[in-house]
DNA sequence: ATCCTGGTTTGATGCAGCGCAAACGCGGGA
DNA sequence: TCCCGCGTTTGCGCTGCATCAAACCAGGAT
């Protein structure tokens, strides 16, 4: 498994496009490997950042909790993301917990070497920088159509950009490949999984998609993108 | 009013923290001054970005539009903060369009010196992160926000936030100095200027605001800030 | 003084989606 | 094999808010 920790094989993955093999191989020495199994916590929302991280293998759920205990997932990770940069906007506390959706490897670094890493690396900086200008845009994104559209809307785009992310090919459609509850879909709309379980039986009546326990496949993705870009009822 | 050139004069505001006045001074003479009329748009979504800016007075609404020609106001700049900062992110066009809400003046830098700009003065890049970084945190509030609250409290805290960034003290309570209609509040919480109004006008009866055309002053802020964190009906 | 325009208020009505509740089914552990 | 637990499905009543519609009001232009 951490045989990955080989720079050449990763060397390819987005956030290191434009190193040396010499700096990504330095970079690396001072990489922690880690092992989180599915459901535990790579970190904790609020506590303080100590490391940022490169994921290597599996999926990542990035959700923050409200007073109310109540919990939004902000994004998912897909291996190959750098994640709990926080230090690289002067944050000094996670905004938000990384809980591992499947078992993950994932490498970290000290928060602390971030400045001297990206003074020594622009490539690297760059790459990270563009990562956060990507999620930022994906945040208001996700804001734009929290306001202006509604949720069945907002279901159907949710899929749709988790399959487009994480989708696998089968022979029964695209299935996304790791465990996720209507729960989690509702997290990600602001609804409930009530609704979501609603909407996706009618689907699966249609045929668009096919699902069971923690898993979906999707069958008719033009249909559901149709469904997803229908205009509310009015102006 | 252009004499706020003087580096003297801006040297405290929070994007040049941390450099000297020689470095102002240089990176000033690089600036192109800009006024921009009440309701003009400095920039539009998806152009090319050519420049990033400084605004030095006034307040800049930072608008989304959708396809469907819906807007929503992702954030108001207030004087002293950078903004179509898109470059720093790696970014080839505007992710939103920054209209002014009264007569502004702002700084302009040429987008293609930001690399060696942010190289020469690492200090101006670590604040311009900082700021991305509490942009960031902002909109994944609000989308926290938008997922778990109801209107009222959504409209409550969206008074409140601007209240805080941009209140004036009066006799009357605390103005929000520039001009903001119900539509602009409803374009901030993702619901109808009718909703907005009648809101209001209880707050009004109750006598936690005062507010005549497109002006609001906020008399309760403890009050108004018990609905905003006021518990939905359960859970 | 009068009109016009853009913002605001208020009423009436309808429905999308939430809250609550109950039952179901699959998969894993004993 | 049976049981238990968690995810899912589905029904029903209710309500927060959108939608539609109309009137109102203040300030600037003529």
């Amino acid at each position: 498994m951490l045989t990955k920790l080989d720079p050449a094989l990763i060397r390819d993955l987005p956030p290191f496009s434009g190193m040396t093999l010499d700096q990504m191989t330095t970079l690396l020495a001072k990489a922690t490997p880690l092992r989180a199994d599915k459901g535990s916590h790579i970190f904790d929302m609020g506590a303080e950042a100590r490391s940022f991280f490169l994921l290597l293998d599996g999926y990542i759920r990035v959700v923050r909790t409200t007073p109310n205990g109540e919990q939004v997932i902000a994004r998912y990770i897909a291996s190959g993301e750098l994640f709990g940069i926080a230090e690289a906007l002067g944050m000094k506390q996670y905004p938000a917990s990384a809980v591992a959706a499947v078992d993950c490897v994932a490498l970290s670094w000290p928060s602390d070497i971030w400045h001297a890493t990206a003074a020594a690396y622009p490539a690297f900086a760059t790459n990270t920088y563009k990562t956060i200008g990507g999620r930022l845009q994906d945040a208001q994104d996700r804001l734009v159509e929290m306001a202006t559209e509604r949720v069945e809307q907002r279901v159907a785009s949710a899929i749709l950009n988790l399959v487009e992310r994480s989708g696998r090919q089968t022979d029964d459609g695209i299935l996304i490949d790791f465990p996720i509850s209507r729960q989690d879909i509702s997290e990600m709309t602001g609804t409930t999984l009530h609704t979501v379980s609603r909407l996706m039986s009618g689907w699966e009546n249609d045929g668009l998609v096919k699902s069971g326990r923690q898993k979906i496949t999707v069958i008719g993705s033009e249909a559901l993108s149709l469904i997803a870009n229908k205009e509310g009822s009015s102006q």
